[in-house]
DNA sequence: TATAGTAATAGGAATTATTACTGATAAGGA
DNA sequence: TCCTTATCAGTAATAATTCCTATTACTATA
């Protein structure tokens, strides 16, 4: 994979910021270095860039992929209560069965829903307090 | 929300069916049944039973939104080779370091990709065969 | 340095999934 | 049965992504 210009520059956006963007919006964020850049370079960029690892896509309900240069799998934890995301590492028990049936999991989507420990802490402490 | 004869041929197919189809394959099943319905129909039906909870989505990366009639949480695994979509069930130890910090989980979405078990082993023969 | 071969590029057209619009239809209550 | 209005079929529009082609940049070799 040669080195060019372009796919260092849209790797950079995506490395300097902890956030998800779709294609357009890095081709947006890119033109401003490289004004004559396509939008289709970027979508093929993107998706070399994937393949190599050093990004990965977060897909949505919304009908377009975002990509996220932070790509430790991890899992988001959404509360319902405070509505904070928190991100956890892998653990090594997760879909073990699956993993026994022969399935070979290279990647995963994880967003899990519920109340985190802040919010069911404080529940508690408000229970005895009364 | 009315009780329309489309909607109900909507959510029995999906439910009568445990897979995961997209809007056109729901269209294509159900003018079996309602020759002239329209694919607007069914989309816009597909977003109310969503809205309802009467079935949920599947988001891929394969660019279109998958529809699955069985609602009990579970896990989604999608084939990179054959692009099939698998079911499993929950699995007790799952997040266990997360539920450990005191964390509750009330539902979650996921979805893994990877090989499934039959693209492995034909892989297999294939090299056993030569 | 010149050159050939390879691989990437820009720009735009094509494709595909989904949504929006409009006049007609039918569900459900009075 | 009649009325109201959500829903419908059919079609046009939109948006995300991929494909195509002529052109350009890089790399290795002479």
């Amino acid at each position: 994979m040669r080195k060019t210009h372009q796919r260092e520059e849209i790797l950079a956006f995506l490395r300097s910021k902890r956030a998800h963007f779709n294609a357009v919006e890095i081709y947006d964020a890119v033109r401003s270095e490289i004004p004559n850049i396509s939008l289709g370079t970027v979508y093929r960029n993107l998706g070399k860039l994937v393949e190599d690892g050093e990004i990965i896509t977060v897909e949505t309900d919304n009908r377009s992929i975002y990509y996220d240069g932070y790509v430790a799998p991890h899992t988001h934890f959404v509360c319902k209560k405070c509505g904070m995301i928190y991100d956890f590492e892998e653990e090594e028990q997760n879909f073990k069965s699956i993993k026994d049936q022969g399935f070979v999991i290279e990647k995963h989507r994880t967003v899990l829903y519920g109340e985190c420990a802040n919010c069911k802490n404080k529940k508690i402490k408000k229970f005895e307090s009364v």
